[in-house]
DNA sequence: ACCTGAACACCGTTCAAGT
DNA sequence: ACCTGAACACCGTTCAAGT
């Protein structure tokens, strides 16, 4: 019934030659939401400037898309699409897979509001299927256990995608966040007295150097933790069930 | 100039008795928002809501708010006082830090959206601070060096915030989210045969569960991770570093 | 001086009317 | 049958007019 897939796509209306003013196709429409969600972010797009943009009404959309959530979801994954999955020659497993997460974060940056857009989104399309089929592969040549390897695909695409957002908004920006610079700064010694002290470390580092070393934190931490040590701490969102705790196997 | 502290409030108008109607205040807004997006998730606060709820109209909240952004802000803050800082008795660091993150993600994950709108946000209020504060003393008593311990928190919160953010869509749903089942059940053995011999894993565990894995993963990678072992290999948005834009403002 | 109704410039989505 | 202009029910923000 409405189990529809929205990223099996209907055959492209027809594509040799070059024709001025396209005839509205999905891929079209796509391709447009991702032009300006690049270049203006992620409020600068929506479904009327797509239309207007393609010389439509705003309802013409709709016989190609069901509503904005799906727009997102295909645009999400078509920019997915340029991640670089292929390991470089004589690279080991664990360059190749910083190679790869550096280019899944260097294409959710090149379009601002596209890692954004990623959390609203489970983010299952098929170029994201291709990334955690790629990741899975490294993670088991890395000898990572396969129970394990799963969750910490999870984890690891989870955490670029959110250090990637978080940074969305730095866009225009230069240095490190003035809100942040500020706040530190004015931290009073006797109230914060470690976000005091701390308060150049917190500051410091590029980008990259800080994107690296968290790379590696979470490498190191996968490959020193089974799934074993699950010991439940600190449930989220656990309304029911378990009260007994505290219980190490 | 414009250099305003947003949460630097001025002191509420008056506080004795309790009045069927208050006078508008910042508090009462801010109160008003966060009930709004407990209740209805992010999509369901709006200033024309919190004005229509106040019995005024949406052009009075800007006596007391500079903008959408500034009242997610003072939103985000007010429910990040809720988290529990305090560490139990006789609760080591480890237990003491697995508590606090846990206390974090749950009161994000109370109000549906309160994740997602923190990512936009910097996160620099008060009790912001104080989370910051309270982890970093954790972390040294952990014997985590200063510098890596400021880049550790960054870590940790962002994880968290990120992984409560991911899941503020299912609010109402059951089970492991559909459309991730749905899309690694299709996945085709031969296209995907990682994907799907670790189908049955990808799926597994509750988020509790998965939660209490993935801080014992940050954890076990901060011990082992000095901030030393920096080797930038693939820069996220990396321009050119340094361009010299000692012009701000 | 303060407050706010009404207006402005946008949204996503629907649907009846036109081809 | 298909497509879409116009309408609907919302937004955040501004500002002139009223007190």
């Amino acid at each position: 019934m409405t189990l529809r897939n929205p990223f099996e796509a209907p055959p492209v209306a027809s594509r040799r030659g070059g024709p001025a003013k396209q005839p509205l196709s999905r891929d079209a429409i796509v391709v447009e939401a991702l032009r300006q969600l690049g270049s203006a972010g992620l409020k600068g797009m929506s479904l009327r400037k797509v239309a207007s943009a393609l010389q439509t009404g705003p309802a013409s959309l709709y016989a190609y898309v069901n509503d904005l959530d799906e727009l997102h979801a295909l645009v999400l994954d078509r920019a997915l699409g340029q991640v670089q999955l292929r390991r470089t020659a004589r690279a080991d497993w664990r360059q190749s897979l910083s190679n790869l997460l550096g280019s899944y974060a260097r294409v959710l940056s090149e379009s601002p509001g596209l890692a954004q857009l990623a959390f609203g989104i489970v983010a299952v399309g098929p170029n994201a299927l291709r990334i955690t089929e790629t990741l899975l592969s490294l993670l088991e040549e890395a000898g990572v256990e396969a129970a394990t390897a799963a969750w910490a695909v999870d984890l690891l695409l989870l955490y670029v995608t959110a250090i990637v957002a978080e940074h969305a908004n730095d866009f225009g920006r230069s240095g490190p966040d003035q809100a942040v610079a500020q706040a530190v700064a004015q931290a009073g010694e006797s109230e914060f007295p470690h976000v005091h002290a701390a308060r150049a470390h917190l500051l410091s580092g590029s980008p990259a150097q800080r994107f690296a070393w968290a790379i590696e934190v979470l490498l190191q931490g996968i490959l020193k933790t089974p799934r074993s040590a699950s010991a439940p701490p600190a449930p989220v969102r656990q309304g029911r069930a378990r009260k007994r705790s505290t219980r190490a196997d």
